[in-house]
DNA sequence: CCTACCGATCGGTAGG
DNA sequence: CCTACCGATCGGTAGG
């Protein structure tokens, strides 16, 4: 099948897979149908299925494509050789920035997960297990090297993630500040809460 | 209509939202059916509706019982004559409570309000949206008092509440700390980050 | 509280 | 990419 290309390089089921990001972001999965989304792309609902299997198969291209981004960010971040608390402070300004950019997809990837069906399911959680232990073996360097509060690794991990899902709020927010006062803002307020 | 209680005072209707809140966290409201809650309960489908008037009323219910327990709370808290940083805590500390007591009503009112029907959908974002400027008010009092970094008042409150939700990973993680370190984990981190 | 059932909508397929 | 359509499932009602 060859795929036709715009001079953006853009594939016909790129345009699908970002419109579905768009609509399960703002219904849901299960309340986004399918004749939502063939009507934002600009076909009749049947037509979609020469470009894609499945409405799973959207999901989980959302969910894979953050996972893997944020996965070889993490990958380059650990092998650098600075503080541990640094580390949490780049990580952290990642994912502020792939929040404000790229909000669609990271939030549905965040939010919409539950929805993925088996094998799909599990090698999704896994990922997000195993990615969150390296966030928190990291706190755990940074604690031992007293950069870091001597706090419950896990536990911070689990306000760092969560808390940048906020931007969700500033998004839809009317008086936003700029997004880069909103990064400062986050980093002083949460690694001024994990530094010593 | 007569209403039969138990000895523990719960009505029928208790039962089946209370069912309900657990179902719609687990499946989302949109995924989780009247049968599936039947089914939970231990009746037919229809049987259901002796109780309640739809699916809709189940959520709008859960909503706000969470969101009148929250603004109650508030008004509690800020009439009290402390410092701005100790409020903060305070309602920190009652969110963090009520999320680990009350977590599938806490969650559901969190997540899946969205799929409220007007005019309970723009009330219930108004509720919101006061009760933010609110925390938002007390946080801009503390800076104003030196007790709290300069920092963007509404930025901090996103951080708050989201770090919070949270808790639903804590909830569902094989080893957990105990209640406790939790909450003092998450004020050590959150409270220290907005402290001067 | 149940049986029986309804209209609507869903994801998806056949065939061109 | 469209028309036509399917089986499944949904929230909810009628009537007892």
């Amino acid at each position: 099948m060859a795929r036709i290309k715009t001079e953006k390089n853009t594939t016909r089921k790129d345009v699908i897979v970002s419109k579905a990001a768009i609509l399960f972001r703002e219904k849901g999965f299960k309340a986004a149908s399918m004749r939502d989304l063939a009507e934002s792309v600009g076909v009749e609902a049947a037509s979609l299925y020469n470009h894609i299997k499945s409405k799973t198969e959207l999901l989980h291209e959302l969910c894979f494509s953050v996972a893997n981004r944020f996965l070889q960010k993490l990958d380059e971040i650990e092998s650098e050789q600075i503080p541990a608390i640094q580390k949490i402070e780049k990580i952290l300004r990642f994912h502020i920035v792939e929040m404000v950019n790229n909000y669609e997809e990271v939030y549905v990837s965040d939010r919409e997960w539950k929805h993925l069906n088996d094998p799909y399911l599990s090698n999704f959680q896994n990922q997000r297990r195993i990615y969150r232990k390296r966030l928190a073996a990291i706190i755990e360097t940074g604690i031992k090297n007293k950069e870091i509060k001597p706090i419950d690794a896990p536990t911070a991990v689990l306000i760092l993630l969560h808390a940048i899902s906020g931007i969700e709020s500033w998004h839809r927010s009317k008086q936003k500040i700029t997004a880069a006062a909103l990064e400062e803002n986050m980093v002083t307020i949460l690694v001024g809460g994990l530094t010593i």
